[in-house]
DNA sequence: GCGATCAGCT
DNA sequence: CACAGCTGATCGC
């Protein structure tokens, strides 16, 4: 779930895919994709009233976008609000202060994300920089390469900040099946079921969101057939997908859903009740796409795995896997990362991952630490602050973060600068060594083949063991997140449960009761060379001083010795 | 009666 | 757990 609340440090006065709370001030709303954990406060009275007396203020999104959003009558009165733009078209947008007639301009470009139909992500340039707003995507390495609004000339834009859809930014899910072996593996197991007769059919197990679509598109394709759906009505401008749809029941496939499908299933029904028309019983398999059951996985497996007589699990995701993210800013190099998801309940409860937390930047002789979890327990302040929703405090705290925004970039400029290194630090943070350097893992590894048609394309390992323990990759090797210092929460109690539980966590006392998806080896991060690790005084320190706000760049000398400006 | 929030479920 | 929802109960306006 995104925990983005909609603003981003440059451009404050734009609002995207958030609606509520201090979003109602926005000029303009963005919607990267027609999902309801991105559509928080889109149909609140506020908004809908503030709309009505306003001539200005637009929601911009894709064309897809906006007819998804209207087949829904109670997004209704946004329809004369809208502005669909066209994909890869830049746009420019005048952000006016209706009160002061002030005036801010941008140039919007919507990139395709590929999560769902209509998504993309926002590239938004301006007097403040280019920024990347990524909405929910998944793209497959080597495609941030394929996207021309992403480059000037022959070189990548300098882009100051992304933010970042990390749902799957964590090793379990280090590589994700490629959307086509998803699909090919689906494929086949369709075909192998519905050979048999025609009272053999499929049950698609979908959740409730759109993103399937391609999925019933390419079986409906391969099959000669339409997939049974429960409404078409969001699909009436999408002939592409409209013709691959049906409402009738007497199909092979079907996606259909009823509040009580699983109870359906148990009893071999499908969810729309129908039978065969001459009162033979129907022979049903129930196909689950997932993500997250696949990445609590610790052993190699299929993309298709058997859960039952008659049920399997899909590997299918939304989301770009930890290698596609990796790929994806390694590629951008931004300044900034502003990861939009966390997993909290992980944080608090799996102690293991905690050393995964803690993103180390190291440039040149510089070392720049942050600890994730105070970014955590910050979020959950933002929960409880946002309640007194007061509009000084809210710019106050803007004020502030920009300016700590600009002290954190300084430090990288300067560390730039004074090295004249061409490409910036970046080659040390995402070092192609920790996909290549698998030998040890090498047969555990994706074994996707040149042929279409193998076996071996559907005997895909998921997860892949991220960074082998043994390999003693430098901290410079690991992967890393800038986490900027403003993200910093002053509640003292919290921030200090969350350092004692961090803190007293080491490699070698693992808690003994590991779930099965806290066994794998994952979660190691190596140590930066020539230190130590920090120990609870070092930590507290720093978590206090990154608490107080002030800065923590450390020479040469990790945790040990903050410098303090 | 509506919206927001939460528990419970998938 | 959580992907991205859903339903139902409760509370405040």
């Amino acid at each position: 779930m995104s925990s983005f609340a909609g603003r981003m440090k440059e451009y404050p006065n734009i609002s995207l895919d958030r609606f509520d709370r201090e979003n109602l001030h926005a000029r303009a709303y963005f919607l990267s994709h027609c999902h309801k954990d991105h559509m928080k406060g889109l149909k609140g009275p506020l908004l809908k009233r503030k709309l009505k007396f306003s001539l200005t203020v637009k929601l911009y999104c894709s064309f897809v976008t906006k007819e998804l959003l209207l087949s829904n009558p109670k997004y209704g009165f946004w329809e004369d609000h809208i502005v669909a733009l066209e994909l890869e078209s830049p746009t420019q947008i005048s952000l006016i202060d209706e009160a002061s007639g002030e005036k801010e301009e941008v140039v919007v470009s919507l990139l395709p994300a590929g999560h769902c139909p209509g998504s993309v992500m926002f590239l938004v340039e301006g007097a403040q920089g280019t920024v990347l707003y990524t909405g929910d995507f998944r793209l497959a390495e080597g495609d941030a390469s394929r996207i021309d609004l992403l480059h000037s000339g022959s070189r990548v834009k300098d882009i100051r900040s992304v933010y970042l859809d990390s749902t799957f930014y964590d090793p379990r899910y280090y590589q994700i099946p490629s959307r086509e072996a998803c699909l090919s593996g689906i494929r086949g197991l369709v075909q192998d079921w519905l050979s048999k007769s025609a009272y053999h059919v499929v049950w698609l197990n979908c959740k409730a969101a759109y993103g399937y679509e391609y999925l019933f598109t390419n079986l409906g394709e391969e099959f000669h057939t339409q997939i049974h759906v429960n409404s078409l009505d969001m699909f009436k401008k999408m002939p592409e997908i409209l013709s691959h749809v049906t409402t009738e029941r007497a199909t092979q496939i079907h996606a259909c859903r009823h509040p009580k499908d699983e109870e359906f299933m148990r009893g071999t029904r499908l969810p729309c009740g129908m039978w065969a028309s001459d009162g033979t019983p129907l022979k049903i398999i129930s196909i689950k796409p997932s993500t997250i059951w696949f990445g609590e996985r610790t052993q190699k497996t299929n993309v298709i795995v058997r859960t039952g007589a008659s049920s399997y699990r899909a590997c299918f995701s939304f989301h770009s896997s930890y290698s596609e993210i990796r790929d994806f800013l390694s590629y951008l190099q931004p300044i900034n990362i502003y990861p939009s998801v966390i997993p909290i309940g992980e944080i608090l409860t799996h102690t293991p991952k905690h050393i995964s937390l803690f993103y180390a930047i190291q440039c040149n002789n510089l070392n720049v630490l942050i600890p994730i979890l105070i970014v955590i327990y910050y979020l959950d302040c933002t929960e409880s602050n946002d309640e007194e929703d007061e509009e000084d405090e809210e710019d106050s705290d803007l004020g502030k973060e920009e300016e700590e925004g600009e002290r954190v970039e300084k430090k990288r400029e300067g560390m730039e600068g004074s090295d004249s290194v061409s490409s910036p630090c970046w080659e040390e943070f995402f070092t192609t060594e920790i996909l290549t350097d698998s030998q040890n893992s090498q047969e555990q590894r994706c074994s996707l083949t040149d042929s279409q048609n193998s076996q071996e394309q559907q005997s895909t390992q998921f997860p892949v063991p991220s960074i082998p323990i043994s390999a003693g990759l430098g901290l410079n090797q690991a992967d890393t997140m800038l986490i900027q210092s403003e993200d910093i929460c002053q509640g003292d109690a919290t921030i200090e449960t969350g350092w004692k539980e961090s803190a007293s966590h080491t490699p070698q006392t693992e808690p003994v009761n590991l779930s099965e998806s806290q066994m794998s080896s994952d979660f190691e991060v190596p140590s930066t060379p020539d230190s130590h690790p920090p120990g609870p005084d070092d930590l507290l320190v720093l978590y206090r001083s990154l608490a107080a706000g002030e800065q923590v760049l450390v020479r040469n000398n990790p945790i040990g010795s903050i410098i303090k400006d």
